[in-house]
DNA sequence: ATTCCTATTGACAACGTTGTCAGTAGAAAA
DNA sequence: TTTTCTACTGACAACGTTGTCAATAGGAAT
């Protein structure tokens, strides 16, 4: 049945084994193994084939080596400039657009750069640290790969392993509030990719990061409270494992020492994600038997709760309660009271951190720099007790 | 001064011209051209070399071929189960990962999809739909390259050309408000590259897309406003090149109509990007001489600014004017009065055309489909005149 | 006319995969 | 024992670039 594809004979053929589902046969006479051949011939010129124009489509179009036309539109002077006019005009032409797949591939730089961010709809904080981010990118040329980690420490390791495998030169990267562990991280500087944190940077693990000055915000936060007359001044803090919120609470601790003021561990509670058991920090602070007269919270949108809360209680704000918050959040300034707030530089954070990669990747910098941002206490009605004060 | 490299000659050896800044030299005896070797030998084996493991690594220390190994890795069953064992121990092992930029370079599919929107601070819209982009992305197991185009037809093109040359396997977009020619999308169909639009199409352009029901949105807000007892209604429209401008538009109008209201041309003004000239629009029809009554505003900043302005002017919300916003920005239900609006599913559109283009790349589906998402009227104190119909 | 030399072009090996097919040892069948 | 045949493994050509180096035509110098 079967016969030769080299001799042409039947006789000399039996079955050799198969490869996937594909019989073989081998031919004794020819001493040739071989699967009979697909029928549909050429299936790729037909639909598949001219999606892209290659470097080499530009060459045998203008009868010349390929090598000559990369070299042309990389712009190497060896090339006469005459045929570079000819192939930039082709290239023009056949609508030629370089694949980046293939130049990482033999460069090994992609000109692109992973963000690995907790979340975006928190609140306004990532999408304007991303417009900074992006910004710079565009600026410089780069290209980015998006991953939200959903304050998932699985998800962060993911995140990471797959910007590894699309060969990232570098890494901006906001940790989970559950990181502890930061091996993941760690596999970033053994292949040589440079990271940044951005806003939230591990303890465990050195590295650059651009962060704003968490401990001057507490110490803000607390000055001004104390300039607006409270004495029992409270403090809802973030998630433990992060720096700043530790750095927040050490500012907040360290104004009211130097003021020789007490520290009342009651009046300190713990958020441990954004608004997980926020409802129970703010209820616990307004049931106190002797409840406080100020309260610093780490975030903008626990302060809000705690102004409504209060407000349903019947709490008079700010002459019996002063409120200050984090992030200047666009809520914070149209609540009634509007709330004040500590607020750093987010566009310009990622701007910064942006900077500061691309100068590590492309200077290949082992050095670590630790960028600390100044903030700044936006003072709103929550807060003044005396109207007039108001600049 | 300089010898052959090959025989060693010296007397034999004359200049050849250069190449880049090389000196070359031809040998009269071998005749052979040749420049002299680079002093510093192997450079890479000290510290660029072995950033990554590859396939061919784990072959070498396995003592078998490299093709096996990618076989055992893709899990063919050809490969003896014992050495897909050892590969797969191996791997773990060297801790391989792998290279992404290669596998794209021979399959032709990247795994990767782009994603054009045109800003992601002027509100929580976008980053919502991102939410929702990025969670099925990530159950897909694809990875997406952000861009933004800040409103700019010009930016836009540049990305959309950045991701051509990044080979993505397809594209999700939003249009800017400025976009009149589409051939820089055109080029996708052209390169069989799916795209979906997402929130915005352009009117010129057949191609997927998944868009809220605006006209349904325009009939809705004005629908409720008659029902309040307005009867001088204005619409605050936006930018007319964007097809869902003229559909709310469109279904305002319809409305006004069906009830056999008149249409007045002074109660329609057009904001022509989102804040541009927005303080104009809301000026002119507060400044009526005969100011209507209900305002339908295509977007709840603009509403906000609207009752802001209103509040300013002494004029009473809901009593002697109805205001409806679209877009249920969170500041929405923290003004006071709080703001009725228009509300379409958000994160849920990211996630709907995600899988529509999902789909479109692997059944390389050619059909366009086009998915309108209902919206609806959260009714609060902005347009309720009668606080007993809160349901 | 002969030699030298320069400007330009071309050939080819990477880069790290996948997929096709050829080759082989040795078990099963004769 | 000889002849099938099967289960594996290996070689190698893609994919679209970049970069290194060899080759050549023909002008300038002798």
């Amino acid at each position: 049945m079967v016969e030769c594809i080299k001799c042409g004979e039947v006789g000399t053929i039996s079955k050799a084994g198969k490869v996937g589902k594909k019989q073989r046969y081998f031919c004794k006479h020819c001493k040739l193994h071989f699967t009979l051949p697909n029928k549909n011939i050429a299936p790729r010129s037909e639909l598949e084939k001219k999606q892209n124009v290659t470097i080499k489509d530009i060459a045998e179009a203008l009868q010349i080596s390929f090598s000559t036309v990369s070299k042309a539109l990389l712009g190497n002077p060896v090339v006469n400039p005459e045929t570079r006019k000819k192939v930039l005009d082709m290239a023009i032409k056949m609508n030629y657009q370089p694949n980046l797949i293939a130049k990482t591939l033999v460069k090994h730089t992609s000109n692109t750069i992973g963000i690995i961010i907790p979340s975006i709809i928190s609140s306004s904080f990532y999408p304007e640290v991303l417009q900074g981010i992006q910004e710079i990118l565009s600026e410089k040329k780069y290209t980015s790969i998006l991953c939200l980690s959903h304050e998932s420490y699985e998800n962060e390791i993911a995140n990471c392993n797959q910007l590894i495998n699309n060969r990232v030169d570098g890494v901006l990267i906001s940790i989970t509030s559950k990181t502890q562990d930061t091996s993941h991280i760690k596999q970033f500087e053994d292949k040589n990719i440079p990271f940044v944190f951005i806003n939230r940077a591990p303890e465990t693990l050195q590295g650059s990061s651009v962060t704003v000055d968490n401990y001057l915000a507490g110490c803000k936060a607390v000055e001004h409270l104390i300039e607006q007359g409270c004495t029992r001044i409270a403090h809802i803090a973030g998630p433990t494992n992060l720096a700043f919120s530790k750095e927040r609470l050490r500012g907040f601790c360290d104004t009211l020492i130097k003021h020789r003021m007490p520290i009342d561990m009651s009046l300190i509670v713990y958020n441990d994600l954004y608004t997980a058991n926020s409802k129970e920090c703010v209820a616990h602070l307004l049931n106190l038997s002797h409840p406080p007269d100020g309260v610093f919270v780490y975030s903008d949108f626990i302060g809000i709760e705690l102004i409504l809360a209060a407000k349903e209680k019947g709490i008079a704000i700010p002459t019996e309660l002063c409120v200050v918050g984090m992030g200047n959040n666009p809520v914070s300034s149209i609540i009634d009271p509007q709330l004040s707030t500590i607020t750093g530089p987010t566009v310009e954070m990622g701007k910064i951190a942006t900077e500061l990669l691309i100068e590590e990747i492309e200077t290949k910098n082992q050095k670590f720099s630790n960028r600390l941002l100044d903030v700044e206490l936006i003072v709103r009605k929550s807060s003044l007790r005396n109207e007039s004060e108001i600049k």
